[in-house]
RNA sequence: GCCAGCGUAGCUCAGAUGGUAGAGCAACUGAUUUGUAAUCAGUGGGUCGGGGGUUCGAUUCCCUUCGCUGGCUCCA
């Protein structure tokens, strides 16, 4: 008989005796509350299976099924069940790894041909019978030589190349059935304890992510703790399918793609066209503001000045190549180059730094096939790009002048962002030291304003570390707009210099900066945020004209000459179709406003606004409407 | 680039175990003069993504090519 003492955080511990306790025990001695939505328990700090025996003297803590933590122990489990299901229908079949990821689960797996989407229902079928027979998890910790035996008698492969990449004498595995895994744990207490699942689709992946090795097939899926949460969770999915930016784009006449001009290339349309010089005259005036001057460079460079630069050898393979009169050129993926030579242009003084040189650049990259994707992962591009050329003094201050920019930006977008910084990659060039002092200087930045940030090591320009923005698409995918990049060898490079107090030559440092990053991305972000109901200031048409009958067309057209006149970006309707159908119409298109125009509007001079939501605004004289919209604009919404 | 799925009228989509295709909306024509998410009627419209092969015959089967979508280290 022991004497156990457990506890829940910040209370009073109960004595308990017995020979061993669970953790699944003490949460009933604990008279926890809700304990069938339980499906792991936290042991001083650890998550551990409900079955796990506990020590002596234990904190416990219920793992809910609904919490963050809990629902990835379902879906890990899950995981497992469907593992077991596709050895059991596809004798032959190798497993590997499969976690739980944000919003599900994967399953990678080697088979003798790819999985596709019609063998899921199959599988889906053969979990059910497991979830059902309720088979419990089993929990077994052996050595690690032991495990590789084990897993090398199974001819489980990848299995036993994991464990020999394990650093530690012994490993876990979890048995349901006839089926054992490798695995950390913990997980449910059986199958039956899951409620709600979904096989989405089906994938490549590489083993370890690595295209050199072996090209596995991967099984995407989601658990829930009750159907109904599930049935939510994929109407919310298909809700997100519809602010699809590729769909919208068409619906709403923004742009198009075309098979014969080529992949990633867009075309847009009037709507779209406008949508960009909105964004670019914001950009120019938002830039101004802060002291940026306005620079252009060419499309095609020299190859030589990219052999400078080390374009050539570090990102040649994205770049596409001419030739003019015998002589290599190079279309640029960056505008920095140009740049550089602008600076060099004439002599520098301290006193003439920091120079903050801005382009609304084109830029060019070969972005691998499969990586294209609408507006959001393109081959041609217009970058909102900047490089401030600084002291070393001064490159603290830019910094976060370049974060402050950002911040104020996406706050008129309303929109939330994320911030990491990338280190050095493979391939680079510069010295550790200036590495290491640029990497510095974007930590030292952020930490200044108290900005979380996540680090991706190893994902920097091939030129220096960066701190990149990232916003989410309608499906919650991340996608890099803003980036701010230090770069003390590209100055190097092409020796620039100025000259400082004492008279001597000095070397500048560079930032390369965006702030929406690629019009082309940002554009196809904005779609799904808005869901195509752009802001009154940004909506590419602002008012639509409607007349009732033909008898109101003199007047419609005489409102639309005024909106015009005011700058209002207005189109009228004036075909001879009934209103219902001009609303309807004006509504599909999510023209913020939509003017009606009858009998009484044209005696009494002016319009009634009919909003997107469907209410209607008082009767107003035009002139008070083109007002309204002018002050809207100016405060951006 | 690799794996899977997809590509039929301007748009959204049907369709045939191989016998050259349909609907709704849009467009056009006419009627209607209309008050807040679709007025009615009629007409035209497609080398079924491109190329090649099998076949008496292919949009349907096979190969190839182009394009689109999802995914390709959230790591037992």
């Amino acid at each position: 008989m022991i004497t156990f003492q457990i506890s829940q955080p910040n209370q009073p511990a109960q004595t308990v005796e017995a020979d061993s306790l669970s953790g699944m025990d003490a949460l009933e001695q604990l008279h926890v509350k809700g304990l069938d939505r339980v499906v792991a328990v936290r042991v001083n700090g650890q998550a551990k299976d409900l079955s796990a025996a506990i020590e002596a003297k234990s904190e416990v803590e219920p793992i809910y099924v609904e919490s963050e933590e809990g629902l990835e122990i379902l879906r890990h489990s899950t995981s497992h069940v469907m593992a077991m299901a596709v050895k059991e229908l596809f004798p032959g079949v190798k497993v590997t790894i499969g976690p739980a990821i944000e919003n599900g689960f994967y399953y990678d797996f080697d088979y003798e041909r790819p999985f596709k989407e019609d063998d899921l229902p199959v599988i889906e079928e053969k979990m059910n019978e497991f979830i059902q027979a309720d088979l419990p998890f089993e929990r077994k910790e052996i050595s690690t030589q032991d495990a590789v035996s084990f897993f090398q008698s199974q001819g489980e492969d990848y299995k036993v190349e994991i464990i020999q990449d394990l650093d530690s004498d012994r490993v876990s595995l979890y048995t349901q059935g006839g089926f054992t895994d490798l695995c950390r744990g913990p997980h449910l207490v059986s199958t039956g304890k899951i409620k709600a699942f979904k096989l989405t689709h089906v994938a490549g992946a590489y083993w370890r992510g690595d295209e050199n090795k072996a090209m596995l097939s991967r099984i995407y899926g989601t658990a829930f703790p009750d159907k109904k949460s599930l049935k939510t969770y994929l109407q919310r999915l298909e809700e997100a399918k519809k602010r699809d930016h590729v769909k919208l784009g068409k619906q709403l006449d923004i742009f198009s793609t075309h098979e014969e001009i080529g992949a990633g290339m867009i075309v847009w349309h009037p709507r779209g066209g406008m949508l960009r010089h909105l964004l670019e005259e914001f950009e120019i005036r938002e830039h101004l503001k802060r002291g940026y001057e306005i620079v252009k460079g060419p499309l095609i460079l020299k190859t030589a000045l990219w052999e400078t630069s080390g374009h050539f050898d570090h990102y040649r393979e994205n770049m596409y190549f001419t030739e003019i009169d015998n002589q290599s050129y190079g279309i640029k993926p960056m505008n920095c180059l140009s740049h550089m030579l602008i600076y060099k242009a004439g002599l520098k003084s301290y006193r003439d730094l920091p120079k903050r040189y801005f382009e609304l650049g084109l830029v060019h990259r070969h972005e691998r096939s499969g990586v294209l994707r609408g507006l959001l992962r393109v081959r041609e591009f217009t970058q909102d790009d900047a490089h401030i050329l600084c002291t070393p003094g001064q490159l603290d201050d830019e910094i976060k002048g370049v974060l402050d920019f950002i911040k104020d930006i996406m706050a008129v977008f309303q929109f939330e962002y994320s911030l990491e910084i990338s280190t050095r990659p493979e391939k680079s060039i510069g010295s550790d030291e200036d590495w290491e002092r640029a990497t510095h200087a974007l930590k030292t930045a952020m930490d200044d304003q108290h900005l979380h940030y996540r680090i991706n090591e190893g994902d920097g320009a091939f030129y220096g570390p960066k701190i990149d923005v990232k916003l989410k698409d309608a499906l919650d995918r991340e996608w890099q707009c803003a980036t701010v990049q230090c770069d003390f060898t590209l100055p190097e490079r092409f020796d620039l210099y100025y000259i400082d107090k004492d008279g001597q030559k000095h070397r500048p440092v560079m930032i390369h900066r965006v702030i929406l990053g690629a019009l082309e991305r940002f554009i196809g972000i904005l779609i799904e945020h808005y869901a195509g109901a752009f802001p009154v200031w940004l909506s590419p048409v602002q008012a639509m004209i409607l007349t009732v009958t033909d008898r109101n067309i003199p007047f419609g057209e005489k409102v639309l000459k005024t909106l015009l006149d005011a700058e209002i970006r207005a189109e009228g309707d004036f075909r001879n179709e009934k209103l219902g159908s001009k609303v309807r119409e004006a509504q599909m298109q999510k023209v913020p406003y939509m003017l009606i125009i009858g009998d009484k509007e044209a005696e009494q001079g002016g319009v009634t606004p009919r909003l997107r939501d469907g209410r209607n605004l008082p009767f107003m004289v035009t002139d008070d409407f083109v007002h309204m919209v002018n002050e809207e604009c100016k405060q951006r919404r």
